[in-house]
RNA sequence: AGGGGUAUAGCUCAGCUGGUAGAGCGACGGUCUCCAAAACCGUAGGUCGCGGGUUCGAACCCUGCUGCCCCUG
């Protein structure tokens, strides 16, 4: 699977995605180091620093091949957006060689080729009072709040969505769909990129994830979860890791470290069948790396 | 061996006094322009352990068998 991305232009910048524990990140390094191109990160997670085991941060090895950006860079009780990503990755793009892009986050190759609204970013204290009132006054309350237009083009049942479009109107008084009617001209266009999605059989993914979450544990993911325990809050994004949860439990003596296992690879095979829903609907246009082994 | 209990969707379990079965989780499909490894929507799964009987009609009653659990020996 690799040759059909190694003889891209190197003054092209190369995409590539695919459901976690797919190998991606293997073969932008061995492509990055081929051609000279930096790693850059597109994965919401892995921006933190903190759990570089369980996000499968690059390691020592892959840093010495190739020079990698927006890795850990961020610190793990910070909050970091797309709209961060895309202010991050925007100097980057112009480098040549041109860089390989890889991650496992949709949202942030499509706000790459596809635009992302420029919004003036929510300050926190608007952030706190939203997570209030949705609190207290419950999701129909905030809807009924938000301005009809927006209203009536957001998923009204997905409290995130709702919270985010509130946000905005009260910080801007202007509605989210306004905003992003006038989404400016994506930062890449697709047909100056080459972009490949990485597609495994589920069952023979399945086995993959299980495969690398053990790796995980026996490279120290436990070690890692007491460093992080005295401070770690779910509040955190960092803490989204999938298994930062259960091996907290597990390091506060809540549940057991097989169940811990148990349940991440479970989450992770559940992260993997959305990730496999968004490109299969969403990067119709990528070039497949379809492979069973 | 005797006594008691239990057997319902892949898993854990609901199902009142009999009227041909539901939930949660999981699985699968989908949505998603700034918390996205998030949040949300939808769909499909059951010879109700097996065999007899009672009844117009049984997951619910009777009975035999089988499996599992508990108690006694």
């Amino acid at each position: 699977m690799y040759d059909k991305i190694a003889k891209c232009d190197p003054n092209r910048p190369v995409l590539i995605s695919g459901p976690t524990a797919s190998g991606k990140s293997g073969l932008a390094v061995a492509l990055a180091e081929e051609q000279g191109r930096e790693v850059v990160n597109a994965d919401a997670l892995q921006v933190f620093d903190g759990w570089r085991i369980l996000t499968a941060r690059p390691n020592d090895g892959d840093l010495q091949r190739a020079h990698h950006k927006l890795y850990g860079h961020v610190h793990w009780s910070a909050s970091y957006s797309v709209g961060d990503w895309l202010r991050e990755v925007q100097p980057l793009l112009s480098r040549r060689p041109a860089p390989v892009i890889v991650g496992g986050t949709g949202l942030y190759f499509q706000a790459l080729l596809r635009g992302l609204a420029e919004i003036p970013q929510t300050d926190p204290d608007i952030r706190r009072l939203a997570s209030e009132r949705l609190a207290e006054l419950g999701l129909g309350a905030m809807v009924a709040e938000l301005d009809p237009g927006t209203r009536g083009s957001i998923d009204i049942q997905n409290s995130m969505r709702v919270q985010r479009a509130w946000e905005v109107l009260t910080q801007t008084g202007r509605g989210l769909v306004e905003w992003q009617s006038e989404t400016p001209p994506p930062l890449l266009n697709r047909d100056r990129v080459d972009a490949f999605v990485v597609v495994w059989p589920t069952e023979v993914l399945n086995a993959r994830i299980d495969t690398r979450f053990d790796q995980m544990i026996a490279q120290g993911a436990m070690r890692e979860a007491m460093a992080m325990e005295p401070t770690w809050s779910q509040d955190f994004q960092s803490s989204r890791a999938i298994g930062a949860q259960q091996l907290i439990d597990t390091v506060r003596n809540i549940i057991p470290l097989n169940d811990a296992i148990v349940s991440a690879k479970q989450t992770s095979r559940q992260y993997a069948k959305r990730q496999r829903t968004w490109m299969r609907n969403k990067m119709q246009d990528w070039q497949a790396l379809v492979t069973d082994r």
